[in-house]
DNA sequence: ATAAATCTATACTAAGTCAATAGAGATTAT
DNA sequence: ATAATCTCTATTGACTTAGTATAGATTTAT
């Protein structure tokens, strides 16, 4: 896979949203996004852009404008998002289910290296479709030790 | 990971040098090579020279020349030949073990990201050092149909 | 109404990587 | 000697990456 650093920022800025989504409206500012996470803001402003066009968030224009998820954390998983920014999550393209591309090999039934990259892909996908953004969150809260209860900032 | 053209090239190379692999010194061609796997024979010039520099392969010389494995099929591990060829395989470059960078989030500890990715990691490092080229070369025998034992042609 | 802060859209760029290709040289069996 | 091989270094063209730049559209507080 080899995520680029378009991924991890994609990845790291949604997880700001979703550790400060609430069931409201309220946005995030790409300033916040940028500055917690330490993301050049401009490359960031892109990156949320094409995570609307992809349905994941949505944008809030204006003064008061700013970013928030689209869809619950819970339907948001890490392999939709890393595909959206990415392209395929398999090694090689002929192993992957949505962007297969015909390879160079002789003979694609008979190959052995297809047939190891296919398990390669098979793994990554089992974890990566496994892990929605809430259990990130989650995982977050709780290697934090668990302080910062979004529920305090409300009120 | 995202194997390069290059990386799968040296693959399907070394697969045919395993393939061949008999314990006199007989050598291949980079031609044969070229030919059976349908890769440009300069380029693949280049990956089995990485290969001997590696102390995967080694070479002879002169109008009988070409190349053979320096260790046994079974002493050869796909991690190993991918490793030098390409690089790390872990996704990001903060869980890797012989790579290691530090990355430009907040607190690597506390990175939800980060443990993820240190699944995924884990997942494609059992796999690749889980094969060796050995293996490989039998799953390819056993794909096709087991003809061309190489006993065979032993006498 | 206006100003100010935000998001939107497109274009550009500098650096690096990938996949070769090229040319000249060294080695060795015949 | 010679011809086929490996060896070594350099170059190239296309592409990708990680931004930066510029100008514009929208919204809200005042």
């Amino acid at each position: 896979m080899k995520l680029s650093l378009r991924g991890e920022y994609a990845l790291r800025a949604l997880l700001v949203l979703g550790l400060d989504h609430v069931e409201n409206d309220a946005v995030v500012r790409i300033q916040n996004i940028s500055d917690r996470q330490h993301i050049p803001k401009r490359f960031l402003e892109q990156i949320l852009n094409d995570l609307k066009t992809a349905g994941i968030v949505e944008s809030k224009r204006g003064i008061a404008g700013g970013y928030r998820l689209r869809k619950s954390p819970d339907h948001i998983t890490l392999a939709e998002v890393i595909r959206y920014i990415e392209g395929p999550l398999a090694p090689v393209s002929c192993v992957s289910e949505r962007y297969y591309e015909k390879c160079s090999c002789p003979d694609e039934k008979k190959c052995g290296i297809r047939s190891v990259m296919q398990e390669v892909r098979d793994a990554i996908v089992k974890i990566l479709e496994g892990v929605t953004l809430a259990q990130l969150c989650e995982r977050v809260r709780k290697l934090q030790g668990d302080h910062s209860n979004p529920l305090d900032y409300i009120i």
